[in-house]
DNA sequence: GCGCCGTAGACTGTAGGCGAAAACCAATTC
DNA sequence: GAATTGGTTTTCGCCTACAGTCTACGGCGC
């Protein structure tokens, strides 16, 4: 009985507050390190990026810190903010995690999703084979992040998303110049994990997200070469 | 060609260095959590904390910052921290991550153990029963940890190791009360994993981790009745 | 007596500043 | 010519101070 004013919810927009700063500087950061302008192994100087955003020190710290966590930066004492370097074993490490994550997610998702949400993922596929006929590159790839994320969430255990969120950014940002590859294939792929989804056949949902996964590795590798 | 002095390794001590304030300000913090000295919702002032370690209110601030990505406390925005009050719901999450991630460090380890390794599985097992038979809970709690650790070692992931450390240690916050239940039986799963990575069964490895790990989930759901 | 408003207190969010450690560079010595 | 050493500069780590915001309590009107 909150509501004695008789407004309907979301009529009034919440008056949009700044929110923390250190949260913005977080966020600011992060899109300079996925984006590359700021490269793996730069040397991040608190100062310059504070004067560089138009803030103090301080919520730059305290964003340097949560993404030191978050394995984006290394934070060496005495010494600085390093964008992290990724060794190729560490991308095949995580890429392992990741499948990991991912397969489960597709098992929960079989086990759980209803009609409403198998419908959401047929949306997103088709919107992504559209994309994908229209060459455009940039859509296909935030679709099928979107993608992703629907199974996910679909899945309904927040834990595995908040991990597989992190996992799965980290990635991107190793293979960007893979992922890009990856096209029509993937969508046919995305098709076959929504039927055994729809079916509610968590070993092949399972089985198909697995191999999904592990064809973005092959590439990889293949790449390397 | 480093050392021209002449002078043997290990004369030197190294001289320990205090290491980042924040960092110890961190493990104090992580420690008061987990032994239930900071009980789950309570609200966590900063100059308090600060005044009671004896450091301002900086490197208390920067370990809150950490704390909150790991999931220990909810920092609200102006407002404070407070210890994480965990649900249900978030346990069994919980759980089922943690029974993912440590099934994969069996298969892993599997794949990968030495005999070296292996000898150090029966060596911590071995010590881990003569706990039990002594009935020293802590000890069995202690040893516990360390033969999962070595398993998770063994299987060479590090990003895996790194999540389901954390993972870990919140779901032993969580189910003290339980985990320190169980005894005998959990060894003899132990012992079992130790056989099936030995024989580099991945198969059975990851089944018996995995029914390890659900026995801890069952037990919790047991208890709440 | 009940509810609303205003004020005071407490705490967080941010900024600025000082001391110290590390890195860099040039002069010096072997 | 190469290594070392001393000084200088940059940058971090931490502390202190101030402004903004939320909460709680007491007075006031109904």
């Amino acid at each position: 009985m909150l509501p004695t004013t008789g407004l309907p919810y979301g009529t009034v927009p919440r008056l949009e507050r700044p929110g923390p700063l250190r949260d913005r500087v977080y966020g600011a950061l992060l899109e300079l390190i996925t984006t590359r302008a700021l490269q793996p192994g730069q040397h991040l100087v608190e100062s310059e990026l504070a004067g560089h955003l138009g803030v103090s020190r301080q919520p730059v710290r305290e964003a340097l810190q949560r993404l030191n966590t978050e394995g984006w930066v290394d934070l060496r004492p005495a010494q600085g903010a390093f964008v992290h370097e990724p060794t190729d074993e560490e991308a095949d490490q995580l890429l392992t995690v990741r499948t990991l994550l991912e397969a489960e997610a597709a098992r929960l998702a079989a086990a759980n999703a209803g009609s409403a949400g198998i419908a959401a993922l047929e949306d997103l596929c088709a919107e992504g084979e559209r994309a994908v006929d229209a060459d455009d590159v940039d859509g296909a790839v935030a679709l099928n992040a979107r993608f992703h994320a629907k199974v996910m969430e679909l899945a309904g255990n927040a834990v595995l998303a908040e991990l597989a969120g992190q996992v799965d950014r980290r990635v991107r940002w190793y293979y960007t110049p893979v992922a890009r590859q990856r096209g029509r294939q993937s969508w046919i792929e995305h098709r076959e994990l929504i039927a055994a989804i729809a079916d509610r056949d968590e070993q092949r949902a399972t089985a198909i997200m697995r191999q999904h996964t592990e064809h973005t590795r092959k590439m990889y590798h293949d790449r390397e070469k």
